[in-house]
RNA sequence: GGCGCCAUAGUCUAUCGGUUAGGACGCCGCCCUUUCAAGGCGGAGAGACGGGUUCGACCCCCGUUGGCGCUACCA
């Protein structure tokens, strides 16, 4: 099908995780159908970070997402790991290349320095609000004169820098599977691309990386194509060739809402660490991508690479069924042999160091070899059953234990590297907030994590478990207590 | 609220104006079987609604409804 704006150009994706959190399930998705559409054209495929959020970006979440990626089987041809030629592949290295970038739009004139503090943006925000309207920047600063913003600039008077709009008209963005969608530019925002900080917004560093990058094709989620307009006047504002665009439909909760880790796990890790082979879930993911040949649902990345066709994905935004994925699991734990299930499964969870601390917990707790296997089964388990009952032992009342399970698990989200330091922090940092003593409290997290009120050292369990599964195990415990109300996410200070 | 995307069974999807609307997961039943699985066979189950266009609409157009996204000095 069409897709090149050039057929002379090598074709080039990418995938640009924000390292901001766990590394997602979205992100593999992304991944699969850039890396297949790549090698389909005997093209490149890279790996870029994003993290030009100083704010939430951390070098650990980049760690995690490089590790996950590199988990499902993917290989990307650049990156910040295997370095390339078009690099640094991490944003926060490049800042000068953007600010130049900025330079240039400024002298030309399509962006302008806007000196609004961030209370008059939120006054002139609630005012569009309250009166219905559009919102988006009024362009009070967008008038100031290049000297003034010169003088003003070199005065050390703080500024961002944002695009102009043109004040009428329309852009076409040109998508692959949807074809043309039309956008009013009055209905286009003048983006901030540089912020005070001197590093880009996304949309700047973005257009300037894929360019310089010489990425041929953007294939992203969908939340993006609102801001593609944007995107486009910034490669037409430096007449560069934008790449040919498709928006991925966005993976959804059961519940058809956007696949989120409050109601579903979407770790990559999780995935791994309840014993998903990477196969499988690529072919699941897969599945979302090109429609399965008659029967012929189980396939390999290869075979994705030949069958994808990019404007044949479906656009509604698939439910990641958990159920199919079980499914398609199955089928691969039976087709490899005996041999290799053994081997896949001892390096899945019991590699010797592993064990080995496992066994040395629970050496005090154990009078025969025979109690070992049940009393550390649920570190292996992916799940475990909890039910209301299970809470029965413990001295709170029904809410301060599900205040205790949300507050934990948001808390623990929080935390940049996931040890028994940063648990056992947070849970008796919990128990302060809640004004009851630990000892009360941790038969909760004991049931939550073991599914029983006997089990090792909760804070080495729960380092164990891992992140991924700690957080589903306080969800479905929660979930049995009835959940958490919109309320009281307000009232327990969660946004 | 504004702008945009989307709409076939519970879920993932096929159909590119003419089909008894096909397949997969899940569910139910039967077979196999020392149990349970696995495997085999079978079954129930779908075009959101209302208008057009057409000899003929799931398919094209308009509207409604619903879901989703964006609406940040986050990505």
């Amino acid at each position: 099908m069409s897709a090149s704006p050039n057929d002379a150009r090598r074709v080039r994706t990418r995938v640009a995780p924000s390292p901001t959190g766990d590394p997602h399930v979205g992100t593999a998705y992304v991944a699969l159908v850039n890396y297949c559409f790549a090698k389909q054209h005997g093209g490149d495929f890279l790996l870029r970070i994003e993290d030009t959020d100083q704010a939430r970006s951390t070098p650990e979440s980049e760690q995690a997402i490089l590790a996950a990626l590199r988990w499902t089987g993917l290989s990307w041809d650049e990156g910040p790991d295997v370095g390339g030629p078009h690099g640094p592949y991490r944003q926060s290295e490049r800042s000068k290349i953007y600010k130049r970038y900025a330079d240039e739009l400024l002298e030309k004139g399509h962006a302008f320095r806007c000196f609004c503090t961030p209370e008059r943006l939120d006054a002139m925000r609630a005012a569009q609000r309250a009166a219905g309207t559009q919102q988006k920047y009024d362009g009070l600063c967008a008038g100031i004169g290049a000297e003034e913003s010169a003088r003003r600039a070199a005065a050390g008077e703080p500024y961002v820098v944002r695009m102009k709009i043109p004040a009428t008209g329309v852009c076409v963005v040109n998508d692959v599977a949807r074809g043309p969608v039309p956008f009013d530019y009055s209905s286009v925002d003048m983006q901030v691309l540089l912020k005070s900080d001197g590093l880009p917004t996304y949309h700047l560093a973005n257009v300037v990386d894929d360019h310089l990058m010489e990425i041929t094709h953007v294939i992203r989620g969908e939340e993006w194509m609102s801001s593609a307009p944007k995107h486009l006047l910034l490669y037409e504002y430096f007449g560069w060739e934008p790449p040919v665009l498709m928006h991925l439909p966005l993976l959804r909760n059961p519940d058809k809402s956007k696949l989120s880790k409050r109601k579903n796990p979407t770790g990559i890790l999780f995935y791994q660490r309840m014993g998903y082979l990477p196969e499988a879930l690529l072919n699941f993911l897969g599945l979302l991508l090109a429609p399965a040949p008659e029967g012929q649902e189980i396939f390999g990345v290869d075979d994705l690479t030949k069958r994808l066709d990019l404007a044949k994905i479906s656009l509604g935004g698939p439910v990641f069924d958990v159920a199919k994925l079980d499914w398609l699991n199955g089928q691969y734990l039976r087709a490899i042999s005996t041999e290799e299930l053994l081997e896949r499964t001892l390096a899945w969870g019991f590699d010797r160091a592993r064990v080995a601390r496992i066994a040395s917990l629970a050496k005090s707790r154990v009078e025969r070899l025979s109690d070992l296997v049940p009393s550390t089964a649920y570190l292996f388990a992916g799940c475990v059953a909890v039910t209301k009952e299970s809470f029965a032992g413990t001295k709170l009342p029904v809410d301060e234990i599900r205040k205790a399970l949300a507050l934990a698990m948001w808390r623990l989200d929080a935390e940049r590297t996931f040890d028994m330091a940063a648990v056992e922090r947070v849970l008796k940092g919990v128990g302060e907030t809640l004004g009851v003593k630990f000892r009360d409290l941790s038969r909760v997290y004991y049931v939550a994590m073991t599914g029983s009120a006997t089990a090792l050292p909760l804070f080495d369990s729960m380092e164990l478990l891992g992140r991924d599964i700690v957080r589903e195990r306080l969800r479905v415990a929660l979930e049995a207590l009835g959940g958490v109300t919109a309320k009281e996410q307000k009232e327990w200070g969660h946004s």
